[in-house]
RNA sequence: GCCGGAGUGGCGGAACGGCAGACGCAGCCGACUUAAAAUCGGCAGCCCGCGAGGGCGUGAGGGUUCGACUCCCUCCUCCGGUACCA
């Protein structure tokens, strides 16, 4: 059973009373303290209440705890529901600064549109499996599963500290069997449509610690972190889903509020590129009989007179046949030294390229040419069709290669009228176009550019020549119009033990088969065997891997790969959605009402691989008939990385982890949630450095003076009591109304753009205002009973304790019953208290500021330029000289005069 | 390398193409205190000038504009991602 949902609980806290709200009434009046002088008479002074963070905080949280503030009625439907997700975090053991940083603002978020009175569900959980978990078991000799609950376990308690309003009773823990037994079931269901396949796919190998990650690979020599010995490269049968199934629909941002960055980082990584396939065909030598069809894929079907030579990926299928026999040691050598280089090195545009002839040529559909085959690393085997035809006048790379080899490099395309380009058709290259200089060459032409030394070709529009030439070689199948994209399909095979098992058996007489779902989950064993090594145990647990044949009950074995963990982030938040529930993975009726998210934050880190594959799931998800929705997450927002002191991200082997207990036993955590806010913009992140924590700590503590001790004064103020110069009561009430509203505006603004840190600027540039009346007669008034509640409304999301306590004070004082300020409604801007009368007006001249005037607000522009004109700093100024133009720019906003000479 | 982001006082940062440096930290001066801490008020980009005032300033160099931290081009530095870290 569920709590009820705010309705029902506010009732609860009305009933509720809390004792030290009770004893506001006395906290309000001062104490009187004797100070015993040397002089001997005694000084009488006062001094309020003090504000003490340790003990508010414990007793609000422990307080909304009681009352269930912080949970959702998922079924209520009184109020608009809005679904805030933060990006669940890997349990490694502690809360750091880190983590501080990407939930605070987050909660102020939800709070702030609970304050808006929607139904707001905010939940939390953990993304429990993984690398750390095995390393800590090989080096601790501790389970990954005690490591992982133990680590839980305590952020949980960390988190609680907070004063977050996190929905605990909807967490995820994703290594648990309830919730990955659901991952193998919805691989099951993409097996089933075939969105999930086999295939051999290439992966880091150690001898001793078996496959390795990127980040377990170290050094230039790729070397194994654990035991030092070279890397290798092996071939694996591994589990595929099928991404690229969906590659055009992922490119199609339609409908969700993204970032632009991310939007087009994930329109790179899918990488569409459409252009044509050309069909080659080798020649006939004397260790190769020819006419083997060579495919390349093109985005320039135009410059296909400008090939010179082929290029296959070392990998292509067709290199061993192709090679000549007196090439073949050289080419074998080539190969295996291509194996172990990353793909970022061998794509590289700086580095040298490298690369072998076969020893065979192909044939140019078009012109019959013969062009001598290469294979280099820099042709990926997985991109296009693992071969290119080379286009050394048109392509950098190409270029580059032609360069070092010594290859014919023949313009093909050029301005008309371009000396030096009229070569006949078929013919080596035009004189002066033999290594062409780099720059005019390989940039994409301008529209007005023309094919040359192409044959019939020439002089066509380059555009134009590549369609024909495609249709051309169309019609003798020898091309086609084609698209290619970079994006791959998801290998999802990890040969790891702490992940979801797949639901797969071996076997000798059916083959693959697929656990039923009854059967499900295939539970991961408490193997912890690491034999000393990164090796998964898994391969040596008899006990898991024997299993009988679900089809033919005959003697089978268990896959003992499992799952990356971004399968598990990949649909979580439909998760937190039906928590508990055994029958399927996910509630249909609450995910059709919750989702797409509202809005989801976090890592720019996460732009592509997480946020793609998300989106990737929900399709797959909807095109199975699971979910209705199309996306994941209807706005993204990314925050920035909070770096260690020394500027590095923040990692336990560096050891510049920062803890934030000792700053929040100090300050209280309503400080730090501040501070952090308060650093700087959301997205930008940085390094961490506490200085400055002070001055939040300070507003905080002002706020609470004002609140508390409205007419107190400070020891040393000269101006105690006393309104500013030159304002009478009135002027001061309005001024203070003026500046709430104001602030209100503003404040709204930012919060609704994520824009904390400026948020924060004006609510101390508030609370300075207020504290500046405070002590004067004007900080009776009514005006300024209605700043104060609305400086404690505003501060409600971002500083969620100290306003609890402050709110409750002041409904006690008036005598009224109290309901907490979190599910008050956010104030309203009465636009008529921020009127002005009067503007002042920047002048510059030639753009140079030299002056300002005050003029009425509603004067017009012609007034405004005579003011401007009589004004004595600019008549000096312009010393008898007359202005050629007079700008007033943005509607008075400022006069901009030119003086020309 | 490629893709994305960021460079502004001593520091964190602010600024719809229109007053560069809001707000805060550190600093200096003053008030309160026997004193210190805390608190309160004030000053404060850099250079020249007693001052009035002037000059220079948003990573570097160009460009567009009456006017550029902001837009465009080239470059430098740092951060994130680069498909088995999450």
């Amino acid at each position: 059973m569920r709590e009820p949902g705010f309705g029902v609980a506010s009732g609860d806290l009305r009933s509720g009373w809390i004792p030290a709200s009770g004893e506001s009434c006395t906290c309000i009046e001062r104490d009187s303290i004797v100070t015993e002088t040397a002089e001997g008479p005694a000084d009488v002074r006062t001094r309020i209440e003090r504000y003490d963070p340790s003990e508010i905080e414990p007793r609000w949280q422990a307080r909304w705890d009681e009352l269930g503030l912080h949970r959702t009625d998922l079924s209520d439907e009184s109020r608009p529901p809005y679904y805030l997700l933060t990006m669940y975090p890997y349990p490694s053991g502690d809360l750091h600064i880190g983590h501080w940083y990407i939930v605070t603002p987050s909660d102020a978020l939800a709070r702030y549109r609970r304050m808006h009175g929607d139904n707001v569900f905010f939940p939390i959980g953990f993304d429990a499996f993984g690398l750390p978990a095995e390393n800590a078991a090989i080096k601790n000799k501790i389970h990954p599963a005690t490591w992982t609950m133990k680590n839980i376990e305590n952020m949980r308690r960390q988190f609680r500290t907070m004063g977050a309003m996190f929905d605990w009773d909807a967490e995820v823990v994703t290594c648990q069997p309830d919730y990955y037994r659901w991952n193998q079931w919805l691989f099951l269901k993409f097996l089933e449509a075939g969105l999930a396949y086999r295939a051999m796919s290439p992966v880091d190998w150690c001898p001793n610690d078996g496959t390795l990650a990127r980040e377990q690979v170290e050094g230039t020599d790729r070397r194994c972190w654990r035991c030092g010995e070279k890397v290798q490269k092996r071939d694996l049968e591994q589990w595929f889903l099928r991404t690229t199934k969906y590659a055009d629909e992922l490119l199609d941002f339609s409908g969700i509020n993204w970032p632009e960055p991310v939007r087009i980082m994930q329109t790179n990584w899918i990488g569409r590129s459409e252009g044509g396939e050309i069909v080659f065909t080798t020649a006939p030598s004397d260790h190769h009989a020819g006419g083997e069809e060579l495919r390349v894929f093109t985005t320039r079907p135009d410059t296909l007179f400008g090939a010179t030579f082929m290029v296959l990926a070392p990998e292509h299928p067709l290199v061993g046949s192709l090679t000549a026999p007196d090439r073949a040691a050289e080419v074998e050598t080539y190969v295996a030294q291509a194996r172990v280089r990353t793909e970022i090195e061998r794509l590289s545009t700086d580095r040298e390229k490298t690369g072998v002839a076969i020893g065979a040529d192909a044939i140019n559909p078009i012109s019959g040419e013969r062009l001598p085959i290469f294979i280099a690393d820099y042709v990926l085997a997985g991109y296009g069709t693992g071969a290119i035809m080379a286009v050394p006048a048109h392509d950098e790379r190409d270029f580059a290669f032609a360069t070092k080899f010594g290859l014919t490099i023949r313009r093909v395309i050029a301005a008309p009228g371009t000396p030096g380009t009229e070569a006949a058709p078929g013919t080596e290259a035009a004189p002066g176009t033999q290594n062409a200089p780099l720059d005019a060459a390989f940039v994409s032409h301008a529209a007005d550019e023309e094919l040359v030394n192409s044959g019939p070709y020439s002089g066509m529009l380059a555009d134009e020549g590549g369609r024909a030439i495609v249709a051309a070689l169309a019609e003798q199948s020898a091309g086609r119009t084609a698209v290619t994209y970079r994006i791959r399909d998801w290998l999802i095979s990890r040969q790891r033990y702490w992940g979801t098992p797949f639901p797969i058996v071996y076997c000798d007489q059916c083959g693959i088969v697929p656990v039923p779902e009854g059967q499900l989950p295939v539970l991961l064993p408490e193997t912890v065997d690491y034999q000393g090594s990164g090796d998964n145990p898994l391969n040596h647990d008899e006990a898991f891997l024997r299993v009988n044949c679900p089809s033919c009950d005959g003697p089978a074995r268990r896959e003992t790969d499992t799952m990356d963990t971004f399968v598990d982030s990949s649909w979580y938040w439909f998760r937190y959605l039906s928590p508990g529930k055994t029958d399927g993975p996910i509630d249909r009726a609450m995910t059709d009402r919750w989702t797409p998210v509202d809005q989801y934050t976090g890592g720019a880190e996460h732009a592509v691989m997480h946020l793609l594959y998300s989106r990737f799931f929900t399709k797959a998800m909807r095109d199975i008939g699971l979910v209705s929705e199309d996306e994941p997450f209807r706005r993204m927002f990314n925050q920035g990385q909070i770096l260690g002191a020394d500027g590095e991200r923040m990692s336990k082997s560096r050891g510049n982890v920062q803890d934030p207990g000792e700053l929040v036993s100090r300050y209280g955590a309503d400080t730090v949630r501040l501070f952090l806010m308060f650093m700087g913009p959301w997205d930008q992140g940085g390094p961490w450095s506490a200085s400055g924590i002070g001055g939040v700590y300070r507003f905080l503590n002002r706020a609470w003076a004002i609140a508390i001790d409205p007419h107190g004064t400070d020891p040393g103020d000269q101006e105690a009591g006393r309104l500013p110069a030159g304002q009478g009561l009135e002027d001061a009430a309005l001024a203070i109304r003026a500046a709430a509203h104001r602030t209100l505006r503003d404040v709204t603004i930012d919060y609704e753009g994520f824009r904390f840190n400026t948020m924060l600027a004006k609510l101390m540039e508030l609370s300075n205002t207020l504290y500046r009346y405070r002590g004067t007669p004007a900080a009776g008034s009514p005006e300024w009973d209605e700043a104060v509640g609305m400086l404690l409304l505003m501060l409600a999301p971002a500083a969620p304790h100290i306003s609890e306590e402050l709110w409750s004070r002041r409904l006690a004082a008036e005598g009224v019953e109290w309901s907490s300020i979190h599910i008050e409604r956010w104030p309203t801007v009465d636009a008529s208290a921020v009127v002005e009368e009067t503007r002042e007006v920047p002048v510059q001249i030639n753009g140079k500021l030299r002056d300002k005037v005050v003029v009425p607000a509603e004067a017009s522009d012609a007034d405004l330029e005579a003011a401007v004109l009589a004004a004595p700093k600019i008549v000096a100024a312009l010393a008898g000289r007359t202005p050629d133009r007079v700008i007033v720019a943005g509607g008075g906003r400022l006069v901009n005069l030119v003086v020309c000479g």
